[in-house]
DNA sequence: TGGACATTTGAATACCTGTTCAAATGTAGG
DNA sequence: CCTACATTTGAACAGGTATTCAAATGTCCA
């Protein structure tokens, strides 16, 4: 039980979770993470599910992956893509959960 | 107690989702809503506290108030500010935790 | 009403970023 | 090695956006 502590960003803190709201904030990336919440996807996959171009999704992943949001697992020819950040996870499909019952 | 159902977000659901988090996805913007998370504040007091422009905190408590993320209520001359939605407050303040404890 | 204070608005600028296309790299099998 | 498939990378372009400054609006009080 915390105490309701008043919360503060420092800026460099600011800076950091602004970042990760950031590479949610934009819709095709957002799906690309929802799509990989749960099991892993390979990049064609993912393309081809969400109607996006091969290299559209790569390069999406290549930043998500930059902020440990994704990880990535080569198995032969694919590499597939997961959510990596259990917290971030949890979030994500709060609010999705949350947009979807408005 | 939920079934952990697969989160699917439509093309109308991500486009809401992801303009919520872009507009948490700016650090100052982002810096302006947690300081009004608990209290309300007025525009000169969050431009004071932050070392920020009237202005510059004007415009983004405009696109804020937009997405109802934030509430506006004139009181005279001042006219004070609070973060309004309950559930992104609660995850705002969560995730100002989580960046808190790394 | 007139003047001081608080906030909003608009235009201008400089920077950032999502997307596309073409080319390069990595990987498995014949 | 060569081919086919999967993914990555880089350059280029278009559209968006945070910030500043000056001007306008709103509000109270003498």
């Amino acid at each position: 039980m915390s105490k309701a502590k008043k919360p503060f960003l420092s800026d460099d803190h600011a800076v950091a979770l602004a970042d990760l709201f950031r590479l949610l904030g934009d819709p095709t990336r957002l799906k690309i993470v929802v799509s990989c919440l749960r099991a892993p996807l390979a990049v064609s996959d993912i393309a081809d599910r969400l109607g996006l171009s091969v290299s559209l999704v790569s390069h999406h992943l290549r930043l998500l992956k930059g902020a440990r949001l994704v990880r990535a697992d080569r198995q032969g020819k694919q590499v597939y893509y997961q959510a990596d950040d259990l917290h971030v996870r949890r979030m994500v499909e709060d609010m999705v959960t949350h947009i979807a019952e408005h």
